[in-house]
DNA sequence: TCAAAGCAAGTGTGATCACATATCAAAATC
DNA sequence: GATTTTGATATGTGATCACACTTGCTTTGA
């Protein structure tokens, strides 16, 4: 086919054809597992086994293997001695360490992004807050996955900006270590009567909106350890009870 | 066989056989791939192919593949659009980026230590700290991968005093993005006639041993930004030049 | 009655095959 | 002679098979 003809073609159909993508099924199950990591779909001690994911996502093992052994690499799942695969445990020790993590990288982070977020930015996480008000106002219905996956996009929004390839990658490691922990943590605010979560999230964006690194970070390291210190006097009572 | 036969043969050979251990060809693969990532021994944009370090490593494709799939996800490794994976390329951006971010976390990693490090632990650096001095002082042949060894195992040696296990696979990760970086840093410091390394690293123990956090941090930083500046200034001078 | 042996189902690991795509050089076409 | 086409080779991906190990239950034997 001559040349002419066919950027003629690729003219005619450019405007109407989505491009179709090329991702593969190895990275569409990592993409789902993560997902289901980070919105604490898996509870904490949970066994996973290759066969059983595979069925249960309706492939082969091949691309569920690859998958697990990325996400035990990230110590998002834990490889135990009898190559049995689970998710990592709850501990003390590890939300005390998750959190200081958190609280160093984030905050890092969002300190950088406090100078570097533009107009265009700030406005995008306001809208992402409105949107977040306009699901808490229906409150009947408890859709707790939306507010996960709401509350997710508005804090890696902000991180972005901050510019780094490196930090961010941390960063979603970080959120996929404790997905399975804030889990129980929102659970246990919807017992015990939800606090108001929105009011850190504004602080945070007053904050930005100002470039004020300092109160970003501040701001920020409240929002993150309200949830993990309610996580851990949930766990020393559940101790002490024992 | 009964019970207490059993026993007794475990007696008589408990004390002469060494446990075999249970490490899968994929472990070996990615261990020995990591230890070539760290020590330099790739270059920056050079392509990795399945079946070329299959047959370099004198296994199937099946473990390298899982192997590149998990350095892949901590950055180490870079995926290309073609599916081919190659190390990643040395930007300026990169550089500065790898260095704030180890300076943050092992900085801090340094920190806890400080305060964590019993005598045995400082006595266990500072006997690398001789060792490293022996090598130093057959200067004739430059044995540069035992160098690298000796410092890896001299950060890390502390590191591990932190007693984060969410950390310290950071600062692995960390360390395997900037091998590739680093060994170019080498070189150019053996072309440039060699500061002295060591220097910092006594400061290091110094400050540990005395238990100042902020000493030690600051000689840390110190020790991790040099081949950093080094590179960098190489890389600017070689960019005015074309 | 109870512990030990044996068996069967389940699971992870590695090898191999099939297939689609990428790459690159030779050949053909204008 | 430059550009396109074509074909051979190389490469990543997914499926399947074979094997070893684990696990839990049943059967056996004292």
């Amino acid at each position: 086919m001559h040349r002419a003809a066919v950027e003629r073609t690729n003219d005619v159909f450019a405007a109407q054809l989505a491009p179709v993508g090329r991702e593969t099924v190895q990275d569409r199950v990592y993409s789902e597992l993560r997902r289901a990591l980070i919105g604490g779909l898996f509870e904490p001690s949970q066994v996973l086994t290759i066969r059983g994911l595979a069925d249960a996502l309706v492939t082969s093992t091949m691309p569920v293997r690859e998958a697990l052994g990325r996400l035990i690499t990230e110590k998002a799942l834990e490889a135990l001695p009898n190559r049995s695969v689970r998710v990592p445990p709850i501990t003390l020790e590890r939300i005390d360490d998750l959190l200081r993590a958190r609280i160093l990288i984030e905050g890092e982070a969002i300190s950088l992004a406090a100078t570097r977020m533009g107009p265009r930015g700030i406005a995008i996480v306001e809208a992402l807050l409105r949107e977040w008000d306009e699901v808490r106002a229906l409150k009947h219905k408890k859709d707790i996955d939306r507010e996960v996956t709401l509350n997710q996009s508005f804090h890696f929004e902000i991180y972005r900006a901050c510019g780094s390839a490196v930090l961010i990658p941390m960063i979603e490691s970080l959120w996929l270590q404790s997905g399975p922990c804030i889990r129980v943590a929102i659970y246990a605010f919807s017992e015990a009567g939800e606090v108001d979560t929105a009011h850190y999230h504004r602080s945070i964006v007053a904050a930005l909106a100002a470039q004020d690194a300092q109160a970003a970070r501040e701001a920020l390291v409240a929002d993150i350890s309200r949830p993990f210190a309610f996580l851990r006097d949930k766990l020393q009572s559940k101790a002490r009870m024992e």
